[in-house]
DNA sequence: GTCTATAGGGCGATAGAC
DNA sequence: GTCTATCGCCCTATAGAC
């Protein structure tokens, strides 16, 4: 016989700063060096704490990674939401403002969210993930998935999705008004 | 005192299709895993072979990593070598025809040079890449690098480069065309 | 929530036989 | 040019004291 939870279940996941400020580190040496380059030795050292102490946070290194790839699948998410409620221009205006803002945000995890293998391989795994970039992929598509626009999607993908880690130099507003501006061109194609 | 080598030196790297296969395997590896992500067992394992016989063809996993690059980098040289002495518009192009080239030819290998944390790290170190990647730059900046262009280049670099695994598919020809004209649109600034 | 200590295994790299 | 065998290190993960 199984015992109920109750209605609140417990949190799988301890709340508190220390484990934000692992979340933050884990993303920064990710970014440097990769998912499988970097061990949970050097995320403890990072933090000056030991390796235990990490796992008192999270049972296991793909949990670590499963959480630094949140924060910005849950801005893909919002991206999606407001966007589908535009018509088709409007609507892809709107998502590559917010993909733009969303590599200024969150810099270099955003690029190892496309550029990681390892990453890649836990989050094709992982729904939510692969749901929110089908959205964005559509709604910068159109309705006339064409070759070419594919191939310009495919690239501008990666273009956005790179620029993080290290980018361009420059004043936050100037960058951003010329990765949309390149972006908005790398997109308009002729059919 | 220091005995001369004879004036044909000892090759370094012993030729043979052994080695060409095994920098082909290995390249697939990393593109797929990521290259702190493959181990020396598991290349000797795709070649059907044991880790002592790698360590036959290289002194060392850089080695390898070295190996898979140079290609890539052989050809960035023959780009920029036939894009210098063009003037500044040809030149551009010409660069952008040959980039597009490189990445379908070398597919994921390219992509791995840029995305891949472990193969930054080495090739930061090795000049001959940073050299040529300085020229390509150079010639897709033109001669007013503005803070637009350089964005726009940063852009479409990481889109280039990234286009390779998985790529879209369709017809080469159309592929080619439609990434030489993304390309072109993403570097096509108004200043 | 952090620590010490350790299990169990894979890693890069080396030695030497065939 | 391939093998078996091994070294020493670091890895993820766990156990249990404080």
């Amino acid at each position: 016989m199984v015992i109920e939870r109750p209605a609140t279940p417990r949190r799988r996941t301890p709340r508190g700063q220390g484990r934000v400020k692992l979340v933050e580190a884990a993303g920064q040496l990710f970014a440097e060096q990769g998912v499988s380059g970097t061990s949970l030795q050097s995320i403890a050292d990072q933090l000056g704490v030991t390796k235990a102490a990490v796992y008192h946070q999270f049972a296991s290194k793909e949990e670590i990674v499963i959480a630094v790839a949140e924060p910005v699948i849950g801005q893909l998410r919002l991206i999606a939401d407001a966007a589908e409620i535009l018509s088709a221009e409007p609507a892809r205006a709107a998502v590559i403002r917010g993909l733009v803002d969303l590599v200024l945000d969150h810099g270099g995890t955003a690029a190892v969210l496309r550029r990681d293998p390892t990453m890649a391989q836990i989050l094709d795994s992982h729904r939510p993930y692969r749901d929110q970039l089908e959205r964005i992929d559509a709604l910068l598509l159109g309705p006339s998935p064409t070759t070419q626009r594919r191939i310009a999607l495919a690239f501008a993908g990666g273009g956005i999705m790179t620029i993080g880690a290290p980018g361009p130099d420059g004043p936050v507003d100037e960058v951003r008004a010329g990765l949309i501006a390149t972006m908005t061109r790398a997109l308009d194609t002729d059919d």
